[in-house]
DNA sequence: CTGTTAGCGCTTTCAC
DNA sequence: GTGAAAGCGCTAACAG
């Protein structure tokens, strides 16, 4: 059935010459190989269609030109793009990506495992913890004894750890959130936020939060403790925070005439609160979201959000990989911190739509 | 740096005996070996922590317990619903996944080549055609031809190829959508489709369209030429054609009342339109749609939708391959055609949100 | 310049 | 039962 793959020793046959000099050809060490057997080893190739058995080569060389691709889930907005890009990046080098999905660190352990066993190159691990994987990360340092490289992508380490390591700034996002809205003019600023009690903490949880405290406070803006709304990070969580605010809508001083959503997922639960009770975004109350899914533009109103730097994540972890995987000796770890991108549409209240909303009652 | 690892022989020498006897034990041919030496051999492995080397066992063997994954796209979101299903089923196989992203036939080819130099076991191909690949499958023949098992998901096949093949039934989605509409007492159905015309013909576009016609048609309901506007799958030519619609709206003799739109893209370009507008969805114009994006159950209104049967497909065409995989003599191919799946919501009108839209002007 | 040879780490006959 | 030995397909010294 599956006809008997032509090897190189075929090649060197045909060319009548010996199977070392077919090697030397291919991975062009023409220096030592004279034009004419270089032609006819060539031409042998072709009539083969040889093509050279990476297993075997990699067996000797004990490189795979494979890295292994790590993902806590693969089932967010954020995995596809910036898989993507890794890939892109890593196919022209020769690379092909092994994909592993592993929800725990036990799970995680052993797909490690099995792609060292496959003699992977390299790692990259991406967390997007919508499934609170429980973060341990000692076995990584395994990885790093054996001089194996990796990048990690949005771990939350819960030590410092000698890593290269791409992290997100959560709380500039939610300073810089917090600020945009005290920019248009409001002075009553709610939030909904991630688990903030969450063990072990959530850190983009605590750090957004904190963010929108500090943007507050920067400009002598009153911290009232119940705007801040626990919202799980769940669309469920989202649309009961909403809730409670309006329930408590004029039982406080004032009212929030805006909100900092700390994720997308409770944004969708609060607009869908506001929705139904018939509150107007932006009108009666403007709202900000971290995280920019690709239907964000095309939500009513469009939302106004703090963008995961997922492109530049995925390619500045790509790029450090590969200078390791290059690298003869070991390089220093690389530490960035990346910065969310604001898009601001309608949510917001800062580009008005075409034609408002009460129109609709023509 | 790179601990040298330990192999199989350092097993055989701490436990003393032999390579061949340490193989036997790992691979579980325990019939020949006393109880004795399987103890020592298994202390061993453990006190070194061996693992044996999974690309040297390949070469021997000639199998490497990897597919490759070769998708159109990456950018989708019918494409991690799909690959985590796939993967979720292979790995309890003791499978790897070797991604791979192809935009067109080329580099599907190359990519092919490449997996192939891997020695990976088998393929699966996804086509989801949102970078309109121009969809050629004869260099499918040549994995056929080798014995390299492979199914292929939603691929347009320009002509009748002996494939384990999955389909996705576009010309019922059509039908049931319109179908849905008329019960719900609608007579007057336009209908956004795909790209009509496209070169290669766009199957799933026409099919669509097909299925609505023929809705039509088996309840004698009048088909206006005027009602099928060509929105090419996309968000613009969704908005231009809801647009073109609401301006020719009085004008025809009747105007539609539902509108069966061929994608999701192409909803949010029309949903935009009548927001715009200020035409109520679903009260003016009622609205089924196919494909089922995370955010369809939260859009405003939320989204009537026929969902791509994804992880079905993803099931059945890993399962398949696995038992190809498995078997010793090939198996006859399999051809399966999946249903899209209703979900009912709002944008249709059966499902009312809880206050009308109406209230926002309170 | 070119061919011979010794492995890479493992599985698998095949004698003993 | 167990071990010695022959490769799997390729690369990389090392002679010539």
């Amino acid at each position: 059935m599956r006809r008997k793959a032509v090897t190189i020793r075929d090649v060197a046959q045909l060319a009548e010459v010996s199977v070392s000099t077919v090697s030397q050809v291919l991975n062009g060490n023409m220096q030592y190989v004279r034009e004419a057997k270089r032609e006819r080893v060539l031409n042998a190739v072709r009539e083969l269609r040889y093509r050279p058995n990476a297993i075997a080569r990699s067996m000797v060389k004990r490189k795979t030109a494979t890295v292994g691709v790590v993902f806590t889930s693969l089932v967010s907005n954020l995995f596809s793009p910036i898989i993507e890009c890794i890939q892109d990046i890593l196919r022209p080098h020769g690379y092909n990506i092994i994909l592993a999905s592993t929800p725990d660190a036990e799970s995680e352990i052993q797909a490690i495992n099995a792609l060292k066993d496959q003699q992977v190159d390299g790692f990259i691990f991406v967390s997007f913890m919508y499934a609170r994987l429980q973060s341990q990360s000692d076995h990584l340092l395994d990885l790093k004894e054996e001089g194996i490289p990796f990048v990690v992508i949005n771990r939350p380490l819960e030590q410092e750890y000698d890593f290269n390591q791409i992290r997100f700034n959560h709380r500039e996002a939610g300073y810089l959130a917090t600020k945009h809205l005290i920019h248009l003019g409001h002075t009553s600023i709610a939030t909904i936020s991630g688990p903030l009690h969450h063990v072990p903490p959530w850190q983009s949880a605590i750090e957004r939060q904190q963010g929108w405290l500090e943007a507050l406070k920067e400009h002598n803006l009153e911290v009232v403790p119940e705007w801040i709304r626990d919202g799980n990070y769940t669309y469920q969580g989202g649309y009961e925070a909403a809730c409670w605010l309006l329930e408590h809508w004029d039982i406080g001083r004032k009212r929030p005439t805006a909100l900092f959503v700390a994720n997308d997922e409770m944004t969708l639960g609060a607009l869908r609160a506001f929705y139904y009770h018939g509150v107007q975004v932006p009108h009666e109350v403007a709202l900000v979201t971290v995280g920019d899914p690709p239907y964000a533009a095309h939500m009513f109103p469009a939302l106004t959000t703090f963008a995961h730097p997922l492109k530049e994540a995925g390619q500045i972890a790509t790029r450090i990989l590969i200078d390791q995987l290059h690298a003869t000796d070991s390089l220093p770890t690389q530490k960035i911190m990346l910065s969310y991108q604001l898009h601001t549409r309608e949510s917001c209240g800062t580009n008005p739509e075409p034609k408002s909303r009460g129109l609709i009652a023509h």
